[in-house]
RNA sequence: GCUCUUGUAGCUCAGGGGUAGAGCACUUCCUUGGUAAGGAAGAGGUCACGGGUUCAAAUCCCGUCAAGAGCUCCA
C-alpha cells in the first residue's frame, strides 16, 4: 500500500471508531482506500445523512487528537471468530471466511476499535492530518443486488490540510466542467422531463455541434470505403429473436409495439438492420468486404438510477458500422477499425484507454454461440493488440452477447469511466443470421461481421467533449465562431456587411446590435464562450478592419478585415 | 431498480403554518460608448404533481414524477 493509501486506510479506521462511539449497534463490513479517498461500508439502524456527518467527523477528530497507535496482532482464526461472533458483527466473520486457510489472520487495534484487516496503517491516528467526510450512499454487500444493502460513507483524507483543500478545490473546477451544468448554460442541450427520462433534446447550439461531429466524421468513412444506410427506427420482432437479442436483453428494450398484428421492436441495436442489407443481395468473395455506415438511433430501457445527463441515456445514436468479409481479410479490417479510431481521437487530442473485453467464465449462458465461433474472435483481437503494442486492460464479463471486443474508454469531469468507441469482432450473428458469400471455389462460405463505433454515441461522446474542453470549443466545432459587436448604431451596416461576408463563407456569426455598452457586450460572449469577437468601432471602418478579440488570447489588436476573414477560413476548416 | 439527498420566476438562490422574494436574464424607454456589467420602468410563479393533517399548507405528513451522489446494471 502507498502513503496516501495508509494514511487513507487508517483515516477509514477512524471513522469505524467513531461510527462504533456514536452508533454501537453499527455493524461494519468493510473500509478501503480508493483512488481519491476511502469509504466504510456500514449496517446502522440509523440511516445517516450528511447532516449526521458534523457528530461524527468532531468525534474522528477527537480520535486523531488522542494519537492511538494502530497496533497489529496476529490472531488465530477460531479466536477471530469468537471476537467477531460475540460482537455480533456477522460480515467481519464473513469476510474472514473468505481469507485462504494458509494465510496469516491479523488484527489492527487502535484505541477501542479493533478491524480485521491485512493492513497497513500509519503508526497512529495522529499521523492522519486533514480529512473530510464527503457523502452517503447506499451500497450492496459484496456488489450483489441481492445482498442486503449497506450504508456507504465516503471521505478523503490527505496528509495536510493544505492538500485538502486544492483536493476540494479541484473537485469544485470539475463541477464547473459538469457537461449538464454548461450544456444549460450554453444552450447546447436540455433534459425535459416533459419528453421523459434519458432522452435529450438537442438545442440549436448543441445540434451544430453534432452536426459538425457528424460531417467531419462521414468524410473520414468516405476515406476509408463505407457505404452509407438508413434503416428505421423498428422493425419486426422476429429480427431481433433471430439476432438473439430479443431472448437475451428483453429487459432492456423497450415494450413491443403491435401494429395490425404483428410485433414491433424500438430498435436496440442497429446491427440486424445492416444484415438485412447485407442479405438484400447474393455476395460474392468479390463483393467483400462489404462496410456499412449509419448514424442510426436506438432506445434502450436503462435503470432510472442510472441516466445521467447525456453519457447514459435511453435513446442515443450510434455512428455505427459494420463490416461483412472474408475470415482471411480479418485482421486486416480490425486494424483498419482501429487506426480510423485513434485517428479520430487524436483530432480532439482525446486521451482513450483500451479495454479487451471478453466473456465471463462463470456465466456463459448471457453468450449466444459457442467456443469454436469465439475463439478466432479472441484470437484476432488478441493478434493485433499484441502486433501493435497496444496498451490494454482486461475487462472480464464486458463482452457484447455475441463476440468479444475491443473498447476504448474515456474518463468524465467527476473521473467516471465511459466507453466511448468500440471495435467488435462476430461470428455468431453471420451464423444465427446464415450469412453466406460465395467464394473462389464457387461454394459457399460464411463472412465474418465486425461491429464498430468511433464516438460509440454521439450524445455520450458530446458530453465528453464539453467537459474536454470545458465549453471551449475550438473554432471548427463551436456553434457561433464569430461575434460581431457594432460600438455604435452608426457601425451597424458595417456589421451587417463582415456578417455577409461570414455567411458567405459559411461561417456562424452574429451581430449583437443590442443598446449594451461594447464592454458589456464583450461580457455577454466571452461568457458564452465564443471564440471570436470581431470590434467595429469608427476606426475599423473607416479602415476596413475589425478589431479582434479572441477567447484564447484576449484583445489581439485591429486586423485588416480581408486578413481577419482569411484566417478564420483556414482555422474554422473541417480537420482531416 | 435500490439507499440517501433535492425540487420556490428562464438561471442562481433566500424564505418558511397566516396567502410570494432578491440578483441575473427578459420587454420597453433613455443612453451611442473603445476591450468582462450605463440608467429607469415593466412583465414574469398552481412554490414539481396528487392526496392528507389544519380555521389556514409553498412550509408538516404520505404518495407520484423528476434531478443529483453512490450501488447494481450497461448489447
Amino acid at each position: 500500500m502507498s502513503p496516501l493509501e495508509e494514511l487513507r486506510h487508517s483515516a477509514a479506521h477512524v471513522l469505524a471508531t467513531a461510527l462504533q462511539r456514536l452508533h454501537p449497534e453499527t455493524k461494519f463490513d468493510i473500509g478501503p482506500p480508493t483512488a481519491s479517498g476511502f469509504y466504510y461500508d456500514i449496517d446502522c439502524p440509523k440511516r445517516l445523512s450528511t447532516e449526521d456527518f458534523a457528530a461524527i467527523e468532531t468525534e474522528m477528530a477527537r480520535v486523531i487528537a488522542a494519537d492511538e497507535p494502530f497496533e497489529r496482532r496476529v490472531v488465530g482464526r477460531e479466536e477471530a471468530r469468537a471476537f467477531f461472533a460475540e460482537r455480533g458483527q456477522t460480515f467481519k466473520i464473513g469476510r474472514l471466511d473468505d481469507i485462504p486457510p494458509d494465510e496469516e489472520i491479523t488484527f489492527y487495534v487502535n484505541g477501542d476499535f479493533t478491524d480485521l484487516c491485512a493492513g497497513s496503517h500509519v503508526p497512529s491516528t495522529g499521523k492522519i492530518g486533514a480529512f473530510k467526510l464527503l457523502g452517503v450512499s447506499g451500497s450492496y454487500h459484496r456488489g450483489d443486488e441481492s445482498q442486503p444493502q449497506l450504508q456507504r460513507i465516503y471521505g478523503t483524507a490527505f496528509p495536510t490540510a493544505a492538500e485538502l483543500e486544492a483536493h476540494l478545490a479541484a473537485l469544485e473546477e470539475a463541477a464547473r466542467r459538469d457537461h449538464r451544468k454548461l450544456g444549460a448554460q450554453l444552450k447546447l442541450f436540455r433534459l425535459d422531463s416533459g419528453i421523459g427520462s434519458g432522452l435529450p433534446l438537442l438545442l440549436p447550439r448543441g445540434a451544430t455541434i453534432r452536426a459538425q461531429l457528424e460531417t467531419m466524421l462521414s468524410r473520414k468513412l468516405e476515406d476509408y470505403g463505407y457505404d452509407r444506410l438508413y434503416s428505421p427506427h423498428i422493425g419486426a420482432i422476429d429480427l431481433y429473436k433471430t439476432s438473439g437479442h430479443y431472448p437475451y436483453y428483453a429487459e432492456s428494450m423497450y415494450q413491443p409495439i403491435r401494429i395490425e398484428e404483428r410485433e414491433f421492436l424500438l430498435k436496440p441495436m442497429n446491427c440486424p438492420m445492416h444484415i438485412q442489407a447485407y442479405t438484400a443481395e447474393p455476395r460474392s468473395y468479390r463483393d467483400l468486404p462489404q462496410r456499412y455506415a449509419e448514424y442510426g438511433t436506438v432506445y434502450r430501457m436503462e435503470q432510472s438510477g442510472e441516466l445521467s445527463g447525456l453519457v447514459r441515456v435511453r435513446g442515443f445514436t450510434q455512428d455505427d458500422g459494420h463490416v461483412f468479409c472474408t475470415p482471411e481479410q480479418l485482421k486486416d479490417e480490425f486494424k483498419s477499425c482501429l487506426r480510423l479510431v485513434q485517428e479520430v481521437m487524436a483530432l480532439f487530442d482525446l486521451r482513450t484507454r483500451c479495454r479487451v473485453s471478453l466473456r465471463d467464465p462463470d456465466n456463459l449462458d448471457k453468450y449466444v454461440g459457442d467456443d469454436s465461433l469465439w475463439t478466432p474472435a479472441e484470437a484476432c483481437i488478441r493478434a493485433v493488440v499484441d502486433e501493435l503494442g497496444l496498451e490494454h486492460s482486461v475487462g472480464l464479463g464486458e463482452a457484447a452477447f455475441y463476440g468479444p471486443k475491443l473498447d476504448f474508454m474515456a474518463l468524465d469531469a467527476l473521473g467516471r469511466s465511459w466507453q466511448l468507441g468500440t471495435i467488435q469482432v462476430d461470428f455468431s450473428l453471420p451464423e444465427r443470421f446464415a450469412l453466406e458469400f460465395t467464394g473462389s471455389d464457387n461454394a459457399k462460405h460464411r463472412p465474418v461481421m465486425i461491429h464498430r463505433a468511433v464516438f460509440g454515441s454521439v450524445e455520450r461522446f458530446l458530453g465528453l467533449l464539453i467537459e474536454h474542453y470545458a465549453g471551449d470549443f475550438p473554432l471548427w466545432l463551436a456553434p457561433e465562431q464569430v461575434r460581431i459587436v457594432p460600438i455604435t448604431d452608426a457601425q451597424l451596416p458595417a456589421a451587417e456587411a463582415l456578417l455577409a461576408r461570414c455567411k458567405g463563407l459559411r461561417l456562424r456569426a452574429a451581430i449583437d446590435d443590442s443598446s449594451d455598452k461594447m464592454g458589456a457586450k464583450i461580457r455577454k460572449a466571452e461568457l458564452e464562450k465564443i471564440p471570436l469577437t470581431a470590434i467595429l468601432g469608427k476606426r475599423e471602418v473607416e479602415s476596413g478592419s475589425v478589431a479582434l478579440r479572441s477567447r484564447a488570447k484576449g484583445d489581439e489588436g485591429a486586423l485588416a478585415t480581408e486578413k481577419f476573414l482569411e484566417r478564420l477560413k483556414s482555422e474554422a476548416a473541417l480537420p482531416s
